[in-house]
DNA sequence: ATTTCGATCTCGTTT
DNA sequence: AAACGAGGTCGAAAT
């Protein structure tokens, strides 16, 4: 959205074909956000395909490129496309009169575009948004946590690192336990399943191989829970688990 | 959106937020999906807990319970809540005359407030949408071909089945080569990455357990790539990888 | 530009 | 209700 002193929308109600253009195209030149409401066919080509059938659906252009295409239900646009790309707004004169907003980048490759064959209402806003958001609860909490109070993952623990550098990626924690055998800790915000163990796995082999270690090297696994098939595998391949919530109850 | 017999949108300019108030208890009466756009502060606490200070926003309240809140960037919104969610819109008559737009649900409890200083705008949109997306270059779709053209693996694989069960999940695609080894193939739509090479070897270290068989058991990646640390995991667990795309070229 | 992984991931399917 | 994996995942940080 455009900085302006003031927040405004300036909006029509069931225009032309022409006229929904028109306000399309200012709302882009004036950086606005812009919405669309009517009746569209969706066609999508790039790193899949996808065709969307007639129906009224709520279409949002970003100033930054990006497009959402939202239906009734779910959290989820229907169609969409990522911030930074290029559009272009045209009246199709063809056998059926058309809205056409069309929506590319490259790499990926991509396009989506978007007919209307009837628009019941489009508008632009304008704003300013300097409000941050701030959020905690994360896996970066988690980890602040166990720096602060090592003895959380075990008494005596002594973390030496965070996000160590091994041939298989980097471990969220590395440390050393009361008799100094290395530890690889995998942190995970929520109950886990099998892919963290994998990923826990792939790190401790890949430690072990890169110091080439006397002493064996242990994983710990920390996360709120574990499900029952994530515990079995952790169980298989001798790694061990730590129930820790990313904030305190 | 509830379904009527033409789109329509019942739109207010620069509402009092008495006045905005009404306009979207009146449009989640009518099943409508209702944005708002206007000056707000957003908090959030469930999973995790956020807060986002003071900006104007587009907010979006669709009639599955879904409420979204984006602002000038990003696809993604900025605080959501998902379907199912139920709603209480009031005015707040405390120091600052607020408009309030709170969402909760349990399992897992969670609660947003878009609190409104000044509402902009506000709309109520209705329409009927029975278009159906069809999409196409889906895991399933490579799967498909594989199924049809086994040859596509490697000559003489013959697939046996498909979300073959086991210990560690369910396999993509299970069959055996021209000797008779079995093999376990995992599909990915794109360019993989370490993730998936742990997601075979679980399953053919599944499998060569569960069946402990006599011959060995050959885990077969098949994606239109991987990336180089994936393909350096697939060659340390003798793990192979076939090049296929989705969608013929 | 690519790689890698977190995410209030969401979503669908199955148990 | 929980579990598991796909996704046009998105987004961010690092290379």
């Amino acid at each position: 959205m455009t900085p302006t002193d003031r927040a405004e929308a300036v909006t029509l109600e069931s225009p032309s074909l022409e006229a929904a253009r028109e306000a399309i195209t200012d709302g882009f030149d004036r950086g606005a956000l812009v919405t669309a409401f009517g009746r569209c066919t969706v066609d999508y080509d790039g790193r899949a395909s996808s065709r969307l059938e007639a129906g009224d659906r709520h279409v949002m252009c970003k100033p930054d490129g990006t497009t959402l295409v939202h239906g009734s239900e779910g959290q989820q646009p229907i169609n969409w496309q990522p911030p930074g790309c290029d559009r272009d707004v045209f009246c199709d004169h063809g056998d059926a009169h058309q809205l056409v907003l069309e929506s590319v980048r490259s790499t990926p490759a991509e396009r989506l575009c978007v007919r209307f064959h009837h628009v019941v209402h489009v508008a632009a806003f304008s704003g300013t948004d300097d409000g941050a958001l701030t959020l905690s609860g994360t896996e970066a909490d988690l980890r602040d946590r166990i720096l602060e109070t090592p003895d959380l993952l075990e008494p005596g623990f002594r973390p030496l690192a965070t996000e160590r550098e091994t041939s298989a990626g980097a471990v969220d924690v590395y440390g050393e336990d009361d008799a100094g055998r290395p530890v690889v800790v995998e942190l995970k915000r929520r109950r886990v399943g099998p892919d963290a163990v994998g990923q826990l796995r792939r790190y401790v082999d890949a430690l072990q191989r890169d110091l080439h270690a006397d002493a064996s090297i242990r994983g710990v696994l920390v996360a709120p829970s574990v499900t029952d098939r994530a515990a079995r595998l952790l169980d298989d391949h001798d790694l061990e688990f730590v129930s820790l919530e990313p904030r305190v109850e």
